[in-house]
DNA sequence: GAGCGGCTGGCAGTTTGCTGCCAACCCGGC
DNA sequence: GCCGGGTTGGCAGCAAACTGCCAGCCGCTC
């Protein structure tokens, strides 16, 4: 009895699709939303997270949606861009220097999804209902999160990743180009040259060029 | 004899009025014009300068002009602009870190005015005619030339001079403020506001904000 | 092949920043 | 007071940079 309580309350789903096929309606709950994952490789099922973002966002009010990552998931320049938009769109971002697992999801603080590492490039989802477990998860997560330091202040004194492109952007701007020099002198057009731009600063957290010049400078990014 | 020809050559002047009443037009030459002072503290006289200066833009070819000054010559925001705007119209200028008289003119390589020290407030000019000597000043001011450094040799790694202002104007620029917003702060007109910024991209040599940016934060005059 | 998502790059409209012009003002000497 | 030179600040035109839109392309999976 017990037992077939807790097999109906705890699911295990295999792959993306079946996840999304069986508890994709979690992810639409109005409640908060919690998230541990040590990098941003995952969702890799094509325009699904975009779907519940676009979602959530028609939610009112918007439930604060509390996001805790490893240092990895700044490791590159997309990674890291991805996690700064989040969290300019409103989500609470941490960084937590202590390993994480794979990746762990909190619905409403009252349903868990655990995944796990992929095996044979399908992962293992586990839904967790019960709550004595789901409550040990929380907490889990609440004591993590407090450790963990805000992403803003993480970044503050850290440099982000730049590939070398947008080193070498960096140091174009640095020589005074113009934006039409500087596109062409990488045989790069105007719009792409400046959208570039656009995410450097984006990276920079610069509200203008002159800020990112300084943020540059100060990260020894140019010489 | 040869005295009376030695003060026929050398003539002394009292005061700028009659300086340039005298050999005023001793400046329009079309040769070169050499130039050594301690700093901008010269050419009181209102006006003379600047219609020097649109004369001998006038003049093609442009004689090339050589100006050669103390460090002192950069010891406040304003004279340190006008030595860059001098540069930047043509001049060859120089600083040398020994001490200068107060100020020597050499006037294409053939006439010599010395400047003496003001005594109760008017300056003694000595007009120099005599070929000995007129060679004597320039030798002695093209060895000084040769060992002193070029202005933007010596600009490079030595933060301009910034009034309180200026460094308010970066604070603001820094904090991503848009021009509005800080001159708003500020309580200045908006045209102000740019034109001071303006000012200061001149003395960082920057030909953009971003590069303003990186001169700012590389001679620290941010935090 | 078709379908899909993401990136690209041109266009155009908007915002932001830059600068010449000029009347108004301030401040010194006379 | 007057004058002359410098600074100011509004305006307007221009240059530079930012951004939305969207068709087209590329790479991917099915």
């Amino acid at each position: 009895m017990a037992m077939s309580v807790d097999l109906d309350r705890n699911v295990v789903l295999r792959g993306e699709a079946e996840l999304i096929e069986r508890a994709g309606r979690l992810f639409l709950a109005r409640g908060d939303f919690a998230c541990a994952a040590k990098d941003m490789n995952t969702w890799a099922l094509p325009g699904f997270r975009e779907w519940i973002v676009a979602e959530r966002r028609r939610t009112r009010p918007m439930p604060t949606a509390h996001k805790l990552y490893s240092p990895e998931a700044l490791a590159d320049e997309e990674s890291e861009r991805r996690l700064v938009e989040i969290a300019q769109a409103g989500a609470r971002v941490r960084i937590c220097p202590t390993p994480l697992p794979h990746e762990t999801i909190i619905v409403d603080w009252k349903i868990a999804i655990l995944a796990g590492p992929p095996e044979r490039g399908v992962r293992e989802y586990t839904v967790v209902r019960s709550p004595g477990v789901v409550k040990g998860v929380v907490s889990l997560f609440r004591a993590t999160w407090e450790t963990a330091t805000d992403l803003a202040d993480f970044r503050r004194d850290r440099p982000p990743a730049l590939t070398e492109e947008s080193r070498r952007i960096l140091r174009l701007l640095g020589g005074g180009l113009k934006d039409e020099a500087a596109a062409r002198r990488l045989g790069m057009p105007l719009r792409t040259y400046r959208r570039r731009v656009a995410e450097i600063l984006t990276l920079l957290d610069a509200d203008s060029r002159f800020q990112a010049g300084l943020r540059a400078q100060e990260f020894g990014l140019i010489g």
